[in-house]
DNA sequence: CATGGATGCGGAGAGAGTCTCCGCTATATC
DNA sequence: GATATAGCGGAGACTCTCTCCGCATCCATG
């Protein structure tokens, strides 16, 4: 035995650069063809083998995971940004959802597997999207409490309809129009007021629980 | 030759039958595999060859189609009670988006192929779909003209939104609570009273249009 | 620098799915 | 029955996912 130590070997440096190509061409591929598209086609645009990429990336929800990570960064910015923000709960909670669908449509086809993600338990992407639920909560409750939000609305359901906003306007071909009115609409339902026009007399009287 | 006639030839007795086998079998194969199951065990399992079922629907989007037009009668005839019924505007509109929503979650993985029918305008079940949203348009109306409706929704968006109720509650581990809380969000997004109970004090002070 | 074991590479190929092609069969008509 | 033909079936071309394992590469050590 030649090591004393029984701290892991550093990692190979072509694994490192090898792991770097394929996040890159995966992600230029996505781009253009959507997250569906072909694995081998990317591991042969990057110039590996696929063996080599299924070795990093056991499957498509794993790669999908490691390119997102990029952008998470993005969002906790968003996120801290809001949190520090001097806006409204409201405006908080809404910049929040916005953030969410925006994230979720950096891809055609994304917020299936996120979908999917968010309702079995097990995978890289689900930790993701807990984590993500749980900020929603935190602003979620902030809204609720100042009474801007209604209390019978959770957490999951607004990062859902978040997701389903963007899975609205996802494919090539779908109009913007439909996304930004499905995000209306859920601001609608959530909030305690129906907005006239966006910020308007807010009376809130009537803030009650569904049993 | 040996027709005088031009009619054209009464179709095959086999060709009929073949294709109710087939329609037989989609339905329940895709009952148990949702829709991405596969057309060839399709085929096998109706015990006809793949090219058989491939001549009578030349993709899937046109099998799912003809699968749906038997519902659709179902959808039609809770079309016209609530029409003729004495339910007002407000819950027609209402119960006509959660039929919809109910049609849409036929089969698992029903709404993705069905959103991607409303935005790309050329395939059977393209068709099927603007019909529904025709239907939606006159609910809407109705209910917008007697004050329970916003005026800045559109027919279009209020059936996408019912298609990604159904999406939410998609999968099979999907959570059954979430797509309520979607329908119930969606329907406080179009309501002009954000209902408290359901069906309450009704001021519809504020009924104003989007430029 | 040399070397040897651990680590990672790559691509052939198995398996599954979609869809086509075309020789043959079953069917409707005469 | 005879015959023209609509329709059948399944082999097989193509694509995609993912595995396996002989071989190349790298890094730690002497």
């Amino acid at each position: 035995m030649h090591r004393t130590t029984d701290r892991a070997r550093a990692p190979r440096a072509d694994a490192q650069r090898n792991r770097d190509r394929i996040l890159d061409t995966a992600e230029q591929y996505f781009s253009e063809h959507g997250v569906t598209g072909s694995l081998d086609a990317i591991a042969k645009r990057a110039g590996i083998g696929a063996g080599t990429l299924y070795r990093h990336f056991p499957n498509r929800e794993t790669l999908i995971a490691a390119l997102l990570t990029a952008r998470d960064d993005a969002l906790v910015a968003r996120r801290d940004h809001l949190r520090s923000g001097s806006v409204s709960a409201a405006d908080a909670l809404d910049g929040w959802l916005d953030a969410i669908a925006a994230w979720a449509g950096a891809f055609d086809g994304l917020p299936e597997p996120l979908r999917a993600a968010t309702t079995t338990g097990s995978s890289p992407l689900s930790v993701t999207c807990q984590g993500f639920i749980t900020t929603t909560e935190e602003f979620l409750h902030a809204a609720q409490d100042d009474g801007s939000a209604r209390r019978d609305v959770r957490a999951r359901d607004l990062f859902l309809a978040a997701l389903a906003t963007s899975w609205v306007g996802g494919a090539a071909l779908a109009d913007d129009a439909s996304a930004a009115a499905l995000a209306e609409l859920t601001r609608n339902g959530w909030a305690t007021t129906a907005p006239p026009e966006r910020h308007d007399t807010d009376h809130h009287d009537e803030v009650q629980e569904r049993p």
